[in-house]
RNA sequence: GGACCCGUGGUGCAGCUCGGAGUGCACGCCGGCCUGUCAAGCCGGAGGUCGCGGGUUCAAAUCCCGUCGGGUCCGCCA
């Protein structure tokens, strides 16, 4: 904690036995009251250290929230009155000077973590939800996060640049937000995605290792996970592989780690993409649970259940018990997800061994039975879950419902980080059968692959990799082209013609002419990684002021409509689709 | 665009199935008592358009429809 200056000579949660007779000056909120009379009344003041206990011979015109300077002496407690629950418990201050620095009014709800608060409430009195220790210690947190990554990237040569916030447009990706221009009415700027494409040309301009905590904005529907702005290490280099890429970002995570978590040893795993579907059905999978999916397409190759007749199917031992009202709800759910249906099986005993029992039992030979508990290595009294489709729809679905059943059982102690690498270059194909990509189209596909561009493009992996937390997906990266006839040959794949490519991004490839390194970066997200180093399920947690679902701040108001002049000057007029 | 959950004094909840006077619990607030508490204790009090609108009914917090706000998720997030 810092040096008290100004109004303060100590901060509450510092004092203790080695300050006894000592004259000191707190400031802070009065956090609580207790009085027993008219000659002892406890007032207990809060500063974001802790808090201390000031005894006040006298009745003292104090209430809640208060926020007060208090001169006293530091004095030993009363024995058998000491709390050890508190830093200061051992002590308490004595003959006090009161000075109120300001009054206020009742606060609208408890500061007390105990009770569990509605979200809109606390959002719009955020000033005051922030006062409360989960709170403090969250930002808090957060700030040692920050303070962590740029000592990693500086130790590793990495120079902060900041990069524009008014951009321009890229018709690809997530949807940016608009600013309209005054100077030239009827022309916008976007707030950036990402500062992707300046990150690039910084590597064309030889800075080598850039990084930036960089702001990042895209006006999608918000989730747990998920504002309309966000904040993301952003790094790239040039001169360098994958693994260099991973080595940087590695380094950065441990420092995090040991700067927020000391203690904590934390390994940084590989899996390949195709590896996380198949055993996982995510590409984001939590590890920190088993019941993990195995493809029993063979066993049923010859089968007389229609449902099971697919390209793939796909089983999996549910990780807890299921009752039936249980398993009706995850029927539903996978057909929700987008499979035809979801089958169950219970493993039961009877005097010839396992059996199982299911609605569809009867229709499956005795040899498809035991080859599936094989399989899946279950054992009586487990819930077999299948899902039969395509490969892709097949895991998808049981990760999804592997996910809903394992959730509770994983552990908030374990920090699973590992890396999910040879994502496809590709992830389908749109409407008109032309490949999409899967991360931006200036990813490096993988050399191996350069043949099947044209025959096979589904199936091309790609140089991009992404960092998972605990079942989040942290961050993703890539390797990026830097040579102009890779580029133009996955332009060309991705349909997108000359023209076109020159007129969204001809400007960088304007800069790759003028001598571009090969080059490569990553993006992390640093309200995920804060929040799950915090034990939070949700960013907002670990953001001052939040939007909700809606994307209203509750505390503003905002968004609000403006005046007519307002919009005028920007060669804007309401429409009638516009609210009144 | 869609699914589900929630909305009751300042706060957290119960009441809602099975309609019968806004009834209850805890915290907070105001007043009183109280010299060692620390979520202090005891006594008393104030505080409510049951999110909003409509419908059914003799009667609606409760049942029905709609709507608003908050949350979780699907779609979306190169």
């Amino acid at each position: 904690m810092p040096e008290p200056v100004g109004l303060r000579t100590a901060y509450a949660g510092s004092l203790n036995e080695s300050n006894i007779g000592e004259v000191v000056k707190v400031c802070g909120w009065v956090n609580r009251i207790r009085e027993h009379g008219e000659h002892l009344v406890f007032v207990d003041i809060r500063d974001y250290t802790g808090v201390v206990q000031c005894v006040i011979p006298r009745t003292e015109n104090l209430h809640p929230e208060w926020v007060v300077q208090i001169t006293g002496t530091v004095a030993r407690r009363p024995e058998g009155t000491e709390n050890d629950q508190l830093a200061s418990g051992q002590i308490e201050l004595h003959d006090p000077t009161v000075r109120i620095l300001a009054q206020a009014e009742p606060i609208p709800f408890s500061l007390d973590d105990r009770v569990e608060l509605d979200e809109a409430t606390r959002l719009r009195y955020r000033y005051v939800d922030l006062r409360r220790s989960r709170m403090q210690r969250n930002l808090r947190l957060r700030s040692l996060v920050n303070a962590a990554i740029r000592r990693s990237m500086e130790e590793q040569g990495f120079v902060e640049i900041e990069t524009p916030l008014l951009w321009t447009p890229t018709p690809e990706g997530a949807r940016e937000f608009l600013v309209p221009s005054r100077t030239q009415p009827q022309n916008f700027y976007v707030l950036p995605q990402s500062p992707q494409i300046a990150k690039q040309l910084l590597m064309v301009a030889g800075f080598d290792r850039y990084y930036q905590i960089a702001r990042c904005l895209r006006d999608e529907d918000l989730r747990a996970d998920r504002q309309f702005e966000f904040t993301q290490l952003d790094l790239e280099a040039s001169f360098v592989t994958q693994d260099d890429i991973h080595e940087f970002i590695s380094h950065a995570i441990h420092t995090v780690v040991a700067a927020v978590s000391p203690g904590t040893t934390i390994n940084i795993g590989k899996l390949t993409w195709r590896e996380a579907m198949s055993r996982y059905g995510s590409d984001k999978p939590d590890r920190r649970f088993g019941a993990e999916l195995n493809d029993v397409t063979g066993i049923f190759s010859n089968t007389s259940v229609k449902a099971l007749s697919a390209k793939s199917v796909q089983a999996m031992v549910s990780p807890i018990a299921l009752s039936r009202a249980r398993l009706d709800e995850l029927v539903e759910r996978a057909k929700t997800l987008g499979a035809k249906g979801l089958l169950w099986l219970r493993v039961e005993t009877t005097d010839g061994g396992l059996v199982l029992n299911s609605p569809v039992s009867k229709f499956l030979t005795d040899t498809e039975q035991h080859q599936l508990i094989d399989a899946v290595r279950a054992n009586v009294g487990d819930t077999i879950l299948m899902v039969a489709d395509d490969w892709e729809r097949a895991v998808a679905v049981l990760g999804q419902i592997r996910l809903g059943l394992g959730k509770q059982l994983a552990s908030d102690d374990i920090l699973d980080f590992f890396w999910v690498v040879d994502f496809p270059l590709f992830e389908g194909l749109d409407e008109f059968g032309t490949p999409i990509s899967a991360h931006h189209p200036f990813t490096m596909p993988n050399e191996e692959d350069f043949a099947l561009l044209d025959s096979d493009p589904l199936s091309v992996r790609s140089q991009s990799y992404d960092l998972v937390l605990n079942g989040w997906e942290l961050g993703s990266g890539s390797i990026r082209i830097h040579e102009s006839s890779i580029q133009s040959k996955v332009f060309q794949v991705l349909g997108i013609d000359e023209e076109t490519a020159r007129s969204r991004f001809g400007f960088l490839l304007d800069a790759f002419k003028y001598g571009a390194p090969p080059h490569g970066g990553f993006a992390f997200g640093i309200d995920r990684l804060s929040a799950l180093l915090a034990g939070e399920e949700n960013i907002r947690e670990l953001i001052a002021f939040p939007k909700t679902q809606s994307g209203s701040d509750l505390m503003t108001g905002a968004p609000k409509q403006v005046a007519i002049e307002a919009l005028a000057q920007l060669g804007l007029r309401p429409t009638a689709h516009a609210k009144d």
